[in-house]
DNA sequence: TTAATTTTTTACCATGCGGTACAAAAAAAG
DNA sequence: CTTTTTTTGTACCGCATGGTAAAAAATTAA
């Protein structure tokens, strides 16, 4: 269907990858909704109809640019859950974090949480399709801490769950911090100590419950 | 202008500042680009021309609604900074901050934040405000560190910068955790776990420099 | 050369947007 | 009453949006 290597027919006069990257990048500024044809089509180099021959429609193509976001600039976060240890999954998913999102290279923040954070009902399946996406990655976060303290690196009494939350606040937040002008270093102080939090949660020392007092 | 209280002429069929809380509703739900006008209209109870003449245009609608929101649900953070020391400051900016996010009344999250993250160039300006709003908050945060410091609460080598950026990222990535659906218990949860890693940044233990290896 | 196939170009469509003109309605003032 | 002032309801405006129809252009196969 898209990736067509037809060799019949009038061949195509761009190539599709790199007009998904340029695709990529103006979503990752505008949002979707932000983002009107004309602006996909001028960052593209192409015109409307091939966009719709490619891609299928605007909203198969912010999916599709979510999917190279996952893999290309977004490409930290799964090399970290497969560190050996806790320690550095958490070391390497703030430090990747706070580096992916303040890169100087690439628009600033988060794809994930600024592509459709708020908008209109339109644009409500891709709203929850990033809604998933953070609570799905929310969720391996808490499942490599769960197996971490199975494999007896912290404390039974650790709330797998609240890390995971704390840590996907951190990455979050540094993408918020990012788009409001937070430099790279800024944001590796910050990694810095939400990482010594996670040492310090991990080694029993705080009580994330019965905090309602 | 806008408070007209002329008792000549037709009287006013609604309440200004309830119609202003309903438009504060709508535009913290979907932000500024996602709120139609037949969507704010709708929610108000009035129509359109009623608008204009109360309210001026979408525009200073919004900016009004934004007062609205600092004043009331974010009413937390003022307090918090007039805290007579800097952790009671930031427990109350923690704690204040996972309430307001996740308030089951009111919308999700942050207005401040999702209000206009990521929009079209036509709304640059109120997306620059609510970046100049967020630093503006951090900056504050940031002089009550430093008057902690001058106070003797914390070392001299402590960074307020990096933590007045730390809070805002529990703040700002709280926010998003609550939109994605975090319930208030474990946002508190995260709280505590950022209060203890505010605790040990302020006493030293944690080196904020050099930690580019 | 011709036919078949695919992409490009241009022009268009219906819809919803933010915003407004204008007259009807409701009150106070003379 | 009539006049004046303000708000309301309706109907409209120009424009940008996402999406498409149809013909021209470029290639391969026969």
């Amino acid at each position: 269907m898209t990736g067509n290597t037809s060799t019949i027919g009038r061949p195509r006069a761009f190539d599709v990858d790199k007009a998904l990257q340029k695709a990529l990048e103006v979503f990752w500024e505008k949002g979707y909704e932000g983002t009107s044809l004309p602006d996909l089509t001028e960052a593209m180099g192409i015109n409307k109809p091939s966009l719709y021959a490619a891609f299928g429609n605007k909203e198969q193509l912010f999916l599709k640019a979510i999917e190279l976001y996952e893999n290309r600039p977004c490409g930290f976060f799964q090399p970290a859950l497969m560190q050996p240890t806790a320690y550095l999954m958490a070391e390497q998913m703030l430090f990747g974090g706070a580096a992916a999102s303040s890169d100087p290279s690439l628009p600033k923040g988060c794809l994930m949480v600024q592509g459709a954070l708020s908008c209109s009902d339109n644009a409500n399946s891709v709203k929850q399709v990033l809604i998933e996406k953070r609570r799905s990655g929310e969720l391996q976060l808490q499942q490599r801490l769960e197996r971490a303290k199975a494999e007896g690196e912290f404390a039974a009494d650790v709330d797998c769950a609240a890390l995971a939350c704390f840590i996907g606040v951190q990455l979050h937040g540094m993408s918020i911090q990012a788009t409001t002008g937070a430099s790279c270093e800024k944001l590796q102080k910050v990694a810095a100590i939400a990482l010594e939090a996670f040492v310090a949660a991990t080694s029993g020392k705080i009580a994330t419950t019965d905090i309602t007092s």
